[in-house]
DNA sequence: AATGGGCTCAACCGCGTTATC
DNA sequence: TGATAACGCGGTTGAGCCCAT
């Protein structure tokens, strides 16, 4: 079952987009406003499909979009969210105001990956590049075997509670141990905040911080994608 | 002035997800 | 419940520009 292409093919046009193209887009969009993308074209007078239309729309013509270069504090908050987030462009782009996905992506690529790369920054990882990387050396049905010898209760166990909660923690997240975590303001170095859950204690006593609503995140500890505006 | 290599970024492609029938 | 349509996202491509030689 193969899936349909998303326009006629046949009768449509690719590659740069003209002003006349550019400017019945905007008229369209203007007079009806975005949705329904697929019979956009058609309505417009346009020879082309949806898909190209919603993305000429979205990265170049949207009247909120913030052109030029990028400043010194949106390429550090690119990054933090990077690390945070990945290649999650959307998201990224979601907490950069008047910037779009694709641009972040270009720009990350083309600059941000570079910058990182000559401070010896894995840009993946966001960790040093000398620094070891630390991986699971061991299969996991060696686990199984090694746990087998050491408990054979577990031979039993099919399949243990699966935890697949998605979390992501900074790095150097404190686990376990009943109450020994720390909020995420404390565990990205902004302690003592508002929104801080453990009171700022748990960094070595240390507790002259300003703080702030990080990313405007405020769950303590886990990131909640929830609260990541969309654009 | 010619040219070749590197860089930038708009646009395309393919796929996953969600909505609808 | 499965098939199909539509949307949205991330990865990739390629045309055009810039700069060193």
């Amino acid at each position: 079952m193969g899936r349909s292409p998303c326009c006629e093919k046949a009768h449509t046009n690719k590659g740069a987009w003209t002003k006349e193209e550019d400017d019945r887009l905007i008229a369209y969009i203007r007079a009806h406003g975005e949705g329904c993308w697929r019979s956009l074209p058609k309505a417009a007078g346009l020879l082309r499909c949806g898909k190209s239309c919603r993305l000429r729309w979205i990265n170049y013509l949207r009247p909120d979009l913030k052109r030029g270069n990028f400043t010194e504090d949106e390429d550090d908050l690119i990054i933090k969210l990077h690390s945070l987030l990945g290649n999650k462009w959307s998201l990224i782009a979601g907490r950069l105001p008047g910037r779009t996905d694709n641009e972040i992506k270009n720009y990350w690529n083309t600059h941000i990956r570079r910058k990182l790369l000559s401070r010896g920054i894995d840009p993946a990882t966001h960790r040093a590049m000398n620094e070891p990387a630390k991986t699971i050396s061991f299969s996991a049905k060696e686990e199984v075997a090694r746990e087998r010898e050491r408990s054979p209760a577990v031979k039993r166990e099919k399949c243990p509670d699966l935890n697949l909660e998605l979390r992501i923690s900074p790095p150097n997240q404190r686990d376990g141990g009943g109450g020994g975590t720390l909020c995420f303001g404390c565990s990205t170095g902004i302690h003592k905040s508002k929104d801080c859950s453990c009171g700022g204690d748990n960094i070595n006593g240390s507790s002259s911080y300003s703080g702030y609503d990080f990313l405007g995140i405020k769950a303590g500890g886990v990131l909640d994608y929830r609260s990541l505006e969309m654009k």
